[in-house]
DNA sequence: TTGTAGGCGTTATCAT
DNA sequence: ATGATAACGCCTACAA
């Protein structure tokens, strides 16, 4: 039950500076290649060094510098669109001399803030974080910021006063897809929109209602339907939609996995896609374009969101001003398939 | 471009001390319930340091006690297999009072080799990981055992000498599935394989082999397709196969993305599931259930093996014995759906 | 160009 | 029961 450390022990400095008998402080200004040290001495101490395998301890240096040159990463799970943006959070960090530390939340704020303060004692340099869909308080997250620590959001927005978000254009996304919609005939488009409070939900919402008034259609509140994030919610929900007396033509779906419960729904009310009714989800996950009928998704560029958040993370990292707090926000594309196509041009 | 520190100074054990004119030792031993303190000072010494919000430095600790408590994690990728099971290994560890630190390294030697050299330059404690395709050689992973780290290998076999693995018994899930397929009386079975060095790959093909054997069915070398693990490949090979003379009437493929592509070439060539061909993948991702039609897997228990790796990773860290390295064989199970499945029975 | 010395926050070994 | 002090490995004024 003893708690084991370090067997064979790492050469230090200490070591390199006894077997060259010089002091410490030159090994350690030859190791960072300062310019005020002869390069006689730089190359037997490399030489030393690299017999020695000298590697530094980045916990002593992190302790000293009180910097671990670490970036903690926290998302609500490890889902296609999220792992992705980790991806690219990935990268850049990386190329940086970061190392990123990935944490899941698991959708609970317990566990974020468990998180957090974990990161917090000390190990990270700053946090790039998608907030859980139960986080509502951001006292955890604001402590960083009392530490002078950077953090950005990135997926799911935060108050600005807090931190710097990247962001899909949900609104706009929503937007497209309802356009699209509309320009292939379906005159009365459902929603399957997320739970009311969620700001990512009432953005792609808001999109909706934005192409249907360009149209001149009305809003008809009973074609707005809030369930969860969920395939077997989104599967009820489409089943009722399609029961009633004026049952729409097109649903429009804010995330894949619903739309996924709404084509099982409508198959089994024997529909046809795209003729009798129309598709359309969010996210663009591989698989849809496995589905028979091929499904029609909204595409976030995730790879380039995360590389964005690390981005914006490391500016700040090494800049003093935290002051300017911006929402940089991406675009999404839309990916047309044979769930909503019914008429020619030039869908992908 | 300076870089900056924390601001808002953390309180240290110091400005405890000094807040109630007692030496720091006192205050250390006071925080760690040291059985030697009066219960008086105890109480004074956590009355402040909440006060004062202490929070332990953990960097300064761990630099001390040469411990982080952070478990590093390597993956190849964060598909959907090893997301899940890295999910179990952050709830194991987490419940120990651990913190993951997980790191991909995109299928890439390189990229392996530089996350282990960054965690093992002193951050974390030990290394649980599942080694990239690439990976021929282990001097990397080697390095921990010389500092005495425990390294847990999981989902893609090490040798031995190395590290305890956690594995699933390939061989038997590739027996299942051909079973299961001969049972459907099928009689002409292909195998899609992997890449012929890779462990993985080799073992599901002994599975595959042993079926036929056990029922008297010669192995046909022409029936055996090397190809990469990859939707695109799958469907030439497929395409291939299927114009042969003597046509397979079932495939075998060993993973998901590799059934997709068959599927596409099947469905290509106009012939039906199950009638005319039978079809079994392999790790159950859970679009195989909304295809036409859905198609039968052989699933691992991915939770479990990241829990058990987090486990024995965890009994390895907290023991001296390091010589007893076990390799943990977890079973997969089959889930028949309508690929493969043209007989009566109790098929899922 | 090089060396000396102090300190980062904590733990642990001595004393007292 | 408590205190003084050294040590962990490294960095960085300051001094020489």
């Amino acid at each position: 039950m003893v708690l084991k450390g370090i067997m064979k022990k790492q050469a230090t400095i200490k070591d390199i500076a006894k077997r060259l008998n010089i002091s410490i402080s030159t090994v350690s200004r030859a190791l960072k290649n300062a310019p005020d040290v002869s390069s006689e001495t730089k190359k037997a101490v490399i030489a030393v060094s690299e017999e020695l395998h000298y590697q530094p301890n980045r916990l002593a240096v992190s302790f000293r510098v009180k910097q671990t040159n670490t970036i903690g990463v926290i998302v609500p799970n490890l889902d296609y669109v999220l792992s992705t943006m980790v991806k690219g959070i990935d990268e850049v960090a990386l190329e940086a001399g970061y190392t990123v530390m990935v944490c899941q939340s698991n959708e609970s704020f317990g566990r974020e803030v468990l998180n957090t303060s974990r990161m917090l004692q000390s190990l990270v340099d700053g946090l790039i974080i998608s907030v859980s869909s139960e986080t509502k308080s951001f006292d955890h997250i604001k402590k960083f910021q009392e530490r002078d620590l950077p953090i950005v959001a990135f997926d799911r927005i935060i108050p600005e006063i807090i931190a710097p978000n990247v962001i899909l254009d949900n609104e706009y996304g929503g937007y497209l897809a309802t356009m699209h919609l509309i320009e292939q005939g379906y005159k009365n488009i459902a929603i399957l929109a997320g739970p009311k409070n969620l700001g990512i939900s009432n953005a792609r919402m808001d999109g909706y209602k934005k192409a249907l008034k360009e149209n001149k259609i009305k809003v008809d509140i009973k074609n707005i339907i809030h369930c969860d994030f969920n395939q077997d919610y989104a599967y009820f929900a489409t089943k009722d939609l399609l029961k009633s007396k004026n049952r729409p033509d097109a649903i429009f779906t804010i995330s894949d996995r619903m739309a996924i419960g709404a084509m099982i729904a409508i198959k089994e009310r024997g529909l046809k896609m795209p003729s009798d009714i129309g598709l359309v989800g969010f996210n663009n996950e591989p698989m849809l374009s496995l589905l028979t009928p091929t499904i029609s998704s909204v595409e976030q560029p995730m790879f380039e969101m995360g590389k964005m958040a690390a981005k914006i993370f490391i500016e700040r990292l090494h800049s003093d001003d935290h002051t300017n707090i911006t929402t940089e926000v991406l675009k999404p594309r839309l990916i047309i398939r044979e769930s909503s196509k019914r008429k020619g041009g030039y869908g992908i």
